[in-house]
DNA sequence: TATTGTTATACTCTATAACTATA
DNA sequence: TATAGTTATAGAGTATAACAATA
């Protein structure tokens, strides 16, 4: 349990977090906003999925996955594909111009946290990481603590 | 320097910072949104000051504060005094009715951040604290190893 | 009836550019 | 000329509600 003053450090601190994700955000290509960027990165990292799966991922609603998705579904890096198991469902894949995109992303993030973060060692990175990890794990309104059923 | 791999963990960790932000940004008062929220905070923990260096603080540009700032300044929250030192310039100080919504943001965001990090020790939610001001710190663009003048 | 996904609408936050007043 | 601040405009992200199709 911790003390006031320290949740306040700490809220100030998340607000800050904006600005980073702002600069992260400035040097993707033009027609892959954040938003696509998830979408094709959870895809990668995950496989193909049903749209449900993937707004979880991202943690935002299914109506916002659904604007990101369509996005990226224009520009052809992704298949929708109908799900055999529920004609409700669509399952989403990556197509090989997708993963170009993809490969591009890793590109240009791995250069400018190198240049950023020229100073951290492997275990801090790790660190902000795993606690940044628990931090959504605490506030996750699915947890059991708080939705037990 | 760490391996590519940690560096997309962190960036798609950052990512779901979002989730933990706009959940402390619902329980808000409904007229005193995350900006507005901001511009108070940071006017009761460093004082009276400029919209410059208030927009410093907040890591956004200078219109952008600029609106936040009519926001409160139009709730009677604060009030916008001439510098006496730059006829341009122009102070910004709480008042007393900024003071009591301070009170009550404090109180909400210990009520939320006690029961969602009930199980967390002082120390780590200072170190993810301190991590996370280190990473500002690496990414402010006036950093002095990035603008050196 | 309940669930999956889409679309329309509205709100918040942000940056850029044009502008006013003052340094 | 340069700087402090304001305002207009545009773009990205998000949630809620209403809806269609299917379970």
């Amino acid at each position: 349990m911790a003390e006031h003053a320290q949740y306040e450090e700490l809220a100030r601190q998340l607000s800050a977090v904006g600005a980073v994700k702002r600069e992260l955000a400035r040097m993707l290509p033009s027609d892959c906003p954040g938003g696509s960027a998830g979408v094709l990165t959870l895809l990668g990292r995950h496989g193909e999925m049903r749209m449900s799966r993937l707004a979880e991922l991202l943690s935002v609603d299914m109506s916002v996955t659904s604007r990101h998705v369509a996005h990226v579904a224009e520009r052809g890096w992704i298949e929708r594909l109908p799900d055999p198991d529920d004609k409700r469902s669509r399952l989403l894949r990556l197509t090989p111009e997708g993963r170009a995109v993809i490969a591009e992303l890793y590109r240009r993030t791995s250069r400018l946290m190198a240049d950023r973060l020229g100073d951290w060692s492997d275990d801090e990175v790790g660190q902000l990481t795993a606690l940044l990890g628990r931090l959504r794990e605490s506030f996750d309104a699915t947890h059991p603590t708080r939705a037990p059923a």
